[in-house]
DNA sequence: TCCCGCCTAGTCAAATTTGATTAGCAGGCA
DNA sequence: TGCCTGCTAATCAAATTTGACTAGGCGGGA
């Protein structure tokens, strides 16, 4: 699942309690976390996205009020859809993998973080931390054997690069576990969680 | 240009002393660097930019001495195709635009650093590192600013991370220049610059 | 009233990416 | 010899992404 898919799929859950979002509102949501710039956000591509979960089930057509303006398609989650984006979810706060491309992956789902009980969040990010923690050990090892192996001086020059990048995700996944664990921000299991707590913007 | 396509150029001009590269040189190439994990390198993305390439002129075809094995289609640079090549590399390392991004769109570019002279490349560098300022200052307004306003908290989370992200790269920056100023790597302008310094990995 | 610009909502062709698949040849081995 | 495996080299249909463009309605100034 892409990126773009769990941000749809997520935005549309957010606004599962006022009845679902049509394409234009998730877009705008997108827009104002400038998911634009971080992900590939193009109209195009939200509105496919939408007709693949669709699809798939993960999403349901739910009859519009039909209001003014242009036509005006709105979804909901199925029951799927809510196992698919936890699931997805999950497995992306854990996942380290691609080095560079691996950062905008996982803000796609750090932005979600609040959909999870505490307990759960922060295991998994203890758990992201350990992996983080292996990463940064292999490409310390690549660093130091690799001066005189194989390949140009610059590809060393590019783990050097990640390395202080898993040092800076290190430092500021133990903080953020700290912070959650002194009981920072409206997790899924507290009172008063807002379901996805988007700041309003529906505007149908 | 993505970055892609940056890279399948770059590779390419390496290979110009010995007579052009062939899709599969390039594939190899790219996998050595584990391209395939920080940029997307799948054949198809190879092959197709390849083309586009030929047909924009940046990338000739070159006869084939037609060898044993499968067809083989080899490139060779032509003038626009350096041109193009140098102001991409320059650009790339010069801008620093989408956050996460931005880490892997410039990756793609840091591996052909040494294609420059080396006072260009310190140039360079150095006004990477001022935008990086400005995107550091940038950042850190809006989380100071932004606690209150709008979006949900863990919007600010994001901002928190790139934070970190930019103070990394802005080290890891200024240590590059210090370590080119102080003479390593062999750049363009070198004595006994390779032009392009690939390990030797043609087999053709 | 009429026109202009802007916001809402979404579509569409073209470009690109994905990754499974084809196909020739060489080497090992039974 | 005949077969199977693995490497070289590239192609292709299907999926996805890009981002320019259509089109209706609304508010305000001339």
């Amino acid at each position: 699942m892409s990126a773009t898919r769990l941000l749809v799929l997520g935005v549309v859950r957010m606004h599962g309690a006022t009845g679902g979002a049509h394409g234009y509102q998730v877009r705008r949501e997108l827009l104002s976390w400038s998911a634009d710039k971080w992900a590939n956000v193009q109209p195009g591509s939200i509105y496919h996205a939408l007709k693949r979960l669709a699809l798939e089930g993960l999403l349901e057509q739910v009859e519009t009020p039909q209001g003014k303006g242009p036509d005006r398609l709105a979804y909901t989650l199925t029951g799927a859809g809510e196992d698919a984006f936890q699931q997805e979810l999950q497995q992306r706060i854990v996942d380290v993998d691609g080095a560079a491309g691996g950062a905008y992956e996982f803000s796609a789902a750090l932005v979600f973080l609040t959909a999870l009980p505490r307990a759960l969040a922060v295991d998994l990010l203890e758990y992201r931390l350990v992996q983080l923690d292996g990463q940064r050990r292999n490409v310390a090892a690549v660093l130091d054997k690799g001066i005189e192996w194989g390949q140009p001086a610059h590809v060393n020059e590019l783990y050097r690069l990640w390395l202080a990048h898993c040092d800076a995700d290190i430092s500021w996944t133990s903080d953020l576990v700290a912070r959650l664990r002194a009981g920072e921000y409206v997790m899924a299991d507290d009172a008063g969680h807002d379901f996805g707590s988007a700041a309003p913007s529906a505007t149908s």
